[in-house]
DNA sequence: CCACGTGTTGACTGATCAGTCAATCATCGC
DNA sequence: GCGATGATTGACTGATCAGTCAACACGTGG
């Protein structure tokens, strides 16, 4: 009889070993043996959860996305009008955990990892398909054909934002950041009418 | 007595390889042997010339950096109001070589790097204090105290749509992300009279 | 208390790789 | 020609690591 208690539990600990240890290094470079110590367990127990390196990996990724879009949903929750709905989009990007250290790093490493890596590449494409689509559904009320472009555009400033923040050192200001979109956003939709 | 042809033109080759199996693989985990054998050397030669693998790759960032400078500086010849300087700033960062499929893929993977090496970790810095002071030096003349808070946008803009594009498929259209930057720029300094 | 399945590990293997070294090859000044 | 100096390599080493395997621990149902 399996004891799911054990096995997820096992299993998040080890996704969130991988987190932590990808941070530390700050490369998708790291070693299962490394996980498994940080987790407290053995590099085989390691394997026989996961069966190689990259399920570990990738799904330490699946645990990202599912982090920003728990974050996303909590932030649009009782939110009503579009604009109010972007602000809470592009929050969410710099809130939550999304802006500690080893997300940022882990974050950093997928997308380059996406460029030969046919798992991570999907998952990248889920993040940026859910961002443009929260996005253009709340800016076509208020854009109309301009939506798609405006909608590049926020992106664009997110993950320009947000990467150029992983190279940066002292205190980060993510809701700084997350203002600094908005006001950039209220201009233009103003421009527009 | 040093023959510095054939060592420029060794070094050169191996930096030009390094490059072309950092974009081949889409990572910085390339082996000294699979850059020298591109180059047609032997490994051995590949650390004759540059002591360790770390130091072809940072001299690889450095060519790349040194074509971005080189495009920014043609772009410029002969440019002379604010406004059209900045429109070859951002030019110069989806032209000339910076499109390169392997050169996108090196540059992300620089990123990644410069997260826990040293030397990568400058050669960003310098990257990005240019473009900052490029685009800063340009904006003041044009929205005043304003001019940071744009130049950080418009940083971003550029790295956002940048990276943004390493992760597509398909063909690209550099001058289009210029061209949509550019429009967004003016809507920004418009919006400030 | 036994049998069975799950949890867990240490030890091992096969492969890969960065970096070294001693030895050849080529070229140039003399 | 000849020695010196750089160019170049094949073979080697030491280390690291992903993944395997056989065995042991342990609780549960019978």
């Amino acid at each position: 009889m399996p004891r799911p208690d054990i096995q997820t539990s096992r299993r998040r600990a080890l996704v969130q070993a991988a987190i932590a240890e990808i941070g530390k290094r700050g490369t998708l470079d790291v070693t299962v043996g490394g996980i498994a110590r940080r987790a407290g367990v053995s590099s085989a127990l390691a394997h026989h959860y996961f069966g190689s390196k990259d399920h570990i990996l990738t799904a330490a990724m699946r645990h990202i996305l599912q982090g920003l879009r728990a974050e996303h949903m909590r932030r649009l929750r009782g939110v009503t009008g579009p604009r109010e709905r972007l602000r809470a989009t592009i929050a969410a990007n710099f809130g939550g955990q999304s802006f500690r250290r080893e997300v940022i790093a882990a974050w950093l490493a997928f997308y380059v990892s996406a460029q030969h890596d046919r798992e991570a590449r999907r998952l990248l494409r889920v993040y940026q398909r859910r961002l443009r689509s929260a996005l253009l559904s709340d800016l076509r009320p208020l854009a109309g054909d301009d939506a798609p472009q405006l909608a590049d555009t926020v992106a664009a400033l997110i993950d320009g934002f947000y990467i150029r923040e992983a190279s940066r050192t002292g205190a980060a200001d993510p809701a700084g950041l997350a203002a600094r979109i908005d006001a950039t956003l209220d201009i233009l939709l103003e421009a527009r009418a």
